[in-house]
DNA sequence: ATTGTGGATACTGTATACAATCTGCGGCGG
DNA sequence: CCGCCGCAGATTGTATACAGTATCCACAAT
């Protein structure tokens, strides 16, 4: 045959993506994003309305975002976005210290260059990003943070420290606390070269050091609003 | 008013309970206990006229499911039990090192004399359960590191630990491994020794030994099944 | 014999209909 | 004025109906 041979490298050829998948997709970054706060209440209805799409794959997002621990369900009554208590709050930073700490560990033993180069660019871009642009810097930093646990290969890991992330991307939002604080970038810094020097020791030790950083006053804030 | 007060401590005056909360109940002790094999498909319809009940709540549970990473989805094609390759296996036993051993550190720092009571009661049925049923002793297992979650008084902990703990399941299953290793009640008994005498570091490593021995044992197993 | 094609079947994905429960308000009685 | 009852509206929970897709087998063409 004379016809070129279709190149099918990189390119999906528009795969029927479900309707309940871009629900949960949405859905998931409105609450990540901080645009629904924390007790609001989500009406499917009116998310069928608002989304196009009827009831169905709405209550099947819900559901999965209830399981991944961002939304609460009540019997009957709906389901809010998860208002995390202190105690909530504190013992998420006590886990994330170990497994961030893990990864990091793991990223520097393991990381391929691609690694290496994701977690440069992540990082410069999240440096590079405006002060006050609370959303994007949130999303950077959280994409900076997913790039280490991306360098640890390791599956298990990824899914648990992104239920972890997640989390505490509810408390960022509900204390209002913000990536603004002075030593976050030095901490980063030193994340990153530990883990490109292949120093397991060191780039856990600083991991872990970034984690209580911001727990210490992330439940500050709390504290202060309670 | 003459008429005596009604009792409600402990008893919860047959809430309505959801179906859907009874499907995911029903299939997530199906799996963990091993009646579906990894790789077997769960059809809705069957399920539905199985457990006689329709096709909604059936997919909202097997959604939730899906979520926990105890089965996958396939656009249009349905969900099958998950079978987890020995890379995803090694890497679930490596994550569960750290936690278990976080865990049994928090436990030995935190625990409360019911806890402490759990303990003793859940590792004592796990030993007294006959050999050769496999089936009670992987409960008494499962219920014996969650008792020492439990002590840890860690949401996010209990809430992680319980994901690992499933995948776990999933490949004891397929690899046909079960509690009878000669060190494990040993290994047991050290964790319960050392959370009891509140000797947290000593929890800590008795805990990362035993996942260790445990992994080494179920790779062993695997590698000889590929 | 093998490969490709067509259609029939079964199943998943989505929408809609029906049932049950919760919520808020108005009225009635104390 | 306060509290309680009860109804009406709205919302969730479940069931069913409809649409789209994959799978399988028969059968024809090479």
């Amino acid at each position: 045959m004379s016809l070129p041979a279709l190149n099918l490298s990189g390119l999906s050829f528009a795969r029927p993506t479900l309707v309940r998948d871009g629900v949960y997709d949405h859905l998931r970054r409105v609450v990540l994003d901080g645009d629904l706060l924390p007790g609001e209440r989500l009406g499917e209805v009116e998310l069928g309305e608002k989304l196009g799409v009827s009831r169905t794959p709405i209550r099947e997002a819900l559901m999965r975002l209830v399981q991944d621990g961002l939304l609460v369900a009540e019997a009957n009554k709906g389901v809010r976005v998860r208002t995390m208590t202190a105690a909530e709050a504190r013992d998420a930073y006590v886990v994330r210290e170990e497994l961030d700490g893990l990864a990091a560990a793991l990223a520097a033993a393991q990381h391929t260059p691609a690694d290496a180069d994701a977690l440069r660019t992540a990082l410069h871009d999240l440096n590079a990003s405006p002060d006050g642009e609370y959303r994007t810097q949130t999303r950077l930093d959280l994409a900076f943070h997913r790039a280490i646990t991306q360098g640890a290969r390791n599956g298990a890991l990824s899914d648990l420290a992104r239920d972890l992330e997640q989390r505490v991307a509810l408390i960022k939002h509900q204390t209002r606390t913000y990536n603004a604080h002075p030593e976050t970038a030095a901490q980063h810094a030193a994340i990153l070269k530990a883990i490109l020097a292949r120093d397991a020791d060191q780039a856990r030790a600083a991991a872990r050091l970034h984690v209580r950083t911001f727990a210490a006053l992330v439940m500050h804030n709390l504290g202060e609003l309670a």
